[in-house]
DNA sequence: TATGAATGAGGCTTCATTCAT
DNA sequence: CATGAATGAAGCCTCATTCAT
């Protein structure tokens, strides 16, 4: 009669502890301290789950990932068919500021991104994830007509267009008025579409 | 009588140490110590002409810009007349990867991008950085014959462009071929010449 | 399953440790190092307990008053009931020096005196104790015959004097000898009694 | 043809300056260079003129003193022959708040006692000048017709008393209402007189 | 699992003091 | 005499991590 295991939901808590604070205060504002008083534990409980701060940030990195991946998946079932509105569903996933939008993940990727600089693990992580992004686009691409090789090419600028309207977003917003930073992704994922018809 | 000052270069070499540094190590991993040590000075040194740690960064923002608007300016006396050259030698300015190229200033740019998502003072420093680099892109996008309006959008989307490849570049190599980053950037600006012209 | 707190024994004994050190080496020689060694603490355990080195200063405002107050009461239950033997015994609980004294409070009180005069915090809380000293000599003024009105100047005339005593003991000890600092205190205290009585 | 020297005027001025920053800054608020600062002079030229930060400390407290007794004389001179009036005179020279009056010395005097808590060398230092003070006290009760050794006893009383006054006039300004702590010690001083005739 | 105490290292900063100019 | 740079030692505090309960 062991009592049934929450160890999954407690790290899934630890994760948005971390989220939330590492939103705001960056990683090195992210003390154990922080990340479980906004997960309403105590730390120590945090390192019985996870060995390493590291840790939680590996496995933010893939629930950041999965948060946009679900919100993808919603945008383009609501989407039009045509390749155009199905990029700009996507490039939406990850910087509407609407409703269903996701600040905190904005920082983070910025936060993230930074971290990566240094620390391998993260650098893998950071990258696996733009990876999986880019594989998306890629058959959004091939929908719309595009060659692998061309595909592959234009999937890897947005998801660099997408990179960088998230810094501006969340860095100098003074730039680009805050909201309209997807707006030039999406031109961007439009021109190349028309150019990659041939 | 009085001993003569030698502030200015000291806190360009200290400046410097913290570049050296925070490119390796990130803001967290700068410790003044070890921006001490890449300086060749002493801790207490550091805090002689510098209040905080936080002012070295502000005056990094700043030198880093310098070094970049250098680049810009020597880049630009090289270049080809054509609009589309002047902008390629633009962005080459703070992406390309051979000589003359400054990765330090790539990491760095991403560790500040992070530090300003939690600091005031650090976001503006940045936020005017980046609004200097689209205004002289914008002289560029008007030299390309847009209207004021259009060369101003243009320009921020380069901008945010060249972001998203420094952060492809320094934190998910893996995406793109180093040193190819700015190739999509380009083409971006190339699409928006053309578009433009009208 | 979870721990029993501790705070309040590691509280005191830090506060306790802080009382020690301060009365030989006064509020800057009392490092945070010295006062965890005092209380066989480690020094992060102090910040664990004490959010600031001002904050053990603060309890320990309340805490050498309590002992104060403490020694008033064992001393007035012992004294006789006359006026004058009461407010002798109420000097004596501030000043004597033999058996049942504090010397370490008698520096402790000139030292917070000098702190409170740059500390708003720390004149605040040195305020309020001696204003409950000044109460409870203001009764028995009042015992002694005294109106309310004259109970109360008396109280605050002899609370000054205790103050102006405890600097010549810990101060200036060449100018009084040592154990009779109380000597005039008590009778600066008869003077108003007789005084008073009309 | 040496240029003549200055050491003189500039420890003046060091020691105005120690005492201004400690009045408000305590002693360990009181670095070298604030009291520079506070005299118009650099952190270098200050251990040129003083070995030590102590020794300024040390010479402030002759300098207070002989402020103090500047006042002293200025007020007996002007004050009524009788011995009451005398001894107000001397009282307020200390302890007035009007125009002639020496706010900084107050809160000095103060922090000086703190420090001689821990510090053998300030605290003979401050003892000597307690001395100083008593034995003018003791001419003017002599002068009141009280014996050497009653004059010398009622003295240090009121000596006591004055510094009683000044802890409470700096550090705890709301047992007294501030100005009128000089009053309770003329109360002293007069009491002792009356009584000491005999 | 969970709590809260405990540790120890390290970071930032201040500062008295010394020294070259 | 005077300036301002330079040093090195503390000091306060934070924090990841471990552990007893």
């Amino acid at each position: 009669m062991a009592r049934p295991t929450n160890t999954n939901e407690r790290r899934t808590e630890i994760v948005r502890g971390l989220v939330q604070v590492m939103a705001r205060h960056g990683w090195d504002g992210a003390s154990v301290a922080r990340i479980a008083k906004a997960a309403r534990l105590t730390p120590g409980l945090v390192h019985y789950h996870f060995t390493d701060k590291r840790e939680i940030l590996l496995e933010a990195v893939g629930a950041l990932e999965a948060r946009a991946a679900d919100r993808v998946v919603r945008r383009l079932a609501a989407a039009d068919n045509a390749p155009r509105a199905r990029l700009d569903a996507f490039i939406d996933a990850y910087l509407a500021t609407g409703r269903d939008s996701d600040g905190e993940a904005v920082s983070c990727w910025v936060v993230i991104a930074a971290e990566a600089v240094r620390d391998v693990r993260v650098r893998q992580a950071f990258d696996a994830t733009l990876r999986k992004m880019a594989a998306r686009l890629e058959g959004l691409f091939e929908d719309a007509g595009h060659s692998g090789a061309r595909a592959r090419v234009a999937a890897a600028s947005v998801v660099s267009g997408i990179l960088g309207a998230l810094v501006v977003a969340s860095s100098a917003p003074g730039l680009i008025p805050a909201g309209s930073a997807a707006a030039s992704v999406k031109a961007l994922a439009h021109a190349l579409v028309n150019e990659g018809g041939g």
